[in-house]
DNA sequence: TAGATTGTTAATCGATTAACAATC
DNA sequence: TAGATTGTTAATCGATTAACAATC
């Protein structure tokens, strides 16, 4: 449908990243600059920009703040997005207080628990909420994304509380797979799945 | 090479997840509940178990405990692996502290921080240790995998040092690509790349 | 013009899947 | 035997890449 496969999407961070590094400081950059810092071949990177219907100038490469905005246009990050994260235990914490997410455009505008010791704590300048003002926080506009970082066993029930509530980017940090509704993303980043390919391959 | 595709690797740590449930209350599984729980196409699971050179029975199924086997076999990981974690940070802590791991074969079995007032407090059992022992304590074989949870810019430095000592798995958590020498297996987890990629899709 | 680099084609490669004979 | 399910083929689909004309 929209032309732009899983693909090249999971490129175009990859070149952002190296973008945003070069503004300010270089006007262009080639499609082989692009390629050797997102790991990938040059044509293969050109082919990405050219189903983004972004053109560049041969001989001269592609525009820096243009090829920035296009990419940036595209992620739906032109302005910055508002982040809750669901779980104030060790995982949440420590994502929270990553101020990495702050400089990449992502605002952790709210934190909830379910433990009545961790509410009204505060990591950084951000108040630990209960699990039950996040339905009314989140039809305000308080954040449109969720990371999740729940036990297992609750991971479904939030994301179905938090699909009902109109999030519909879903981060799991959770040891399982929940489904969602067509129309909602959900991405799955698992510490043991990820060593156990990693040992394959080590 | 070896004739089994990135594909084909990433989706074991799936079918087995669905194993190690199975275990004890089945003595079988078909290709069918394997797709349906790792969300691929059948064809797709017997393809991949064809691949592992993993037969089946025409009619009945899988092998539960056999097939478990074998891709544990096939990753690596029939016995424990001893994982060490570099950086006791806010990140570092927290996965320190998941026992998710524990539970799917991989022991922290230490943990290292250059921050003099960290060395020496303890995250569960394990005592955090100064950066300088890493080296004697992976010769030893205290652990042969690694998880990078410190900033961006110590990551390379420690990179090499661990690709000295003789890691070659490393699961980077700090947002850089870190480059190894060939034969040296490494997998980065990067938050913003993950909301990134999520915004689009969302 | 000469050198650089894009944009695109066509070839290649690799992965997925429908379908069905084999066989438990 | 009848029903279930594998193993494999062949078709399809999609993504990568070499190569080069276009053009700055």
């Amino acid at each position: 449908m929209s032309g732009i496969s899983h693909a090249t999407v999971s490129r175009l961070p990859r070149y952002l990243r190296l973008l945003e590094e070069l503004e300010g400081a270089h006007e262009t950059v080639s499609s082989d600059d692009l390629a050797v810092a997102a790991g990938v071949n040059a044509a293969n990177v050109r082919r990405d920009l050219s189903d983004l219907e972004f053109q560049g100038t041969r001989g001269v490469g592609y525009s820096v703040p243009s090829l920035g905005d296009r990419i940036r246009r595209e992620l739906g990050i032109e302005s910055r997005r508002l982040v809750a994260i669901i779980g104030a235990g060790n995982l949440g914490t420590a994502l929270a207080r990553y101020d990495g997410l702050a400089k990449r455009g992502f605002d952790v505008t709210a934190i909830y628990d379910t433990d009545p010791n961790r509410v009204g704590q505060s990591i950084g300048d951000v108040q630990i909420q209960r699990m039950e003002d996040m339905p009314m926080d989140c039809k305000v506009g308080c954040f449109d994304m969720a990371i999740l970082a729940v036990p297992a066993n609750a991971a479904q029930s939030v994301t179905d509380l938090l699909v009902k509530e109109g999030v519909h980017s879903i981060l799991n940090f959770a040891p399982v797979r929940v489904s969602v509704p067509e129309g909602v993303a959900v991405r799955q980043v698992d510490l043991s799945t990820e060593l156990q390919i990693l040992s394959y391959y080590g």
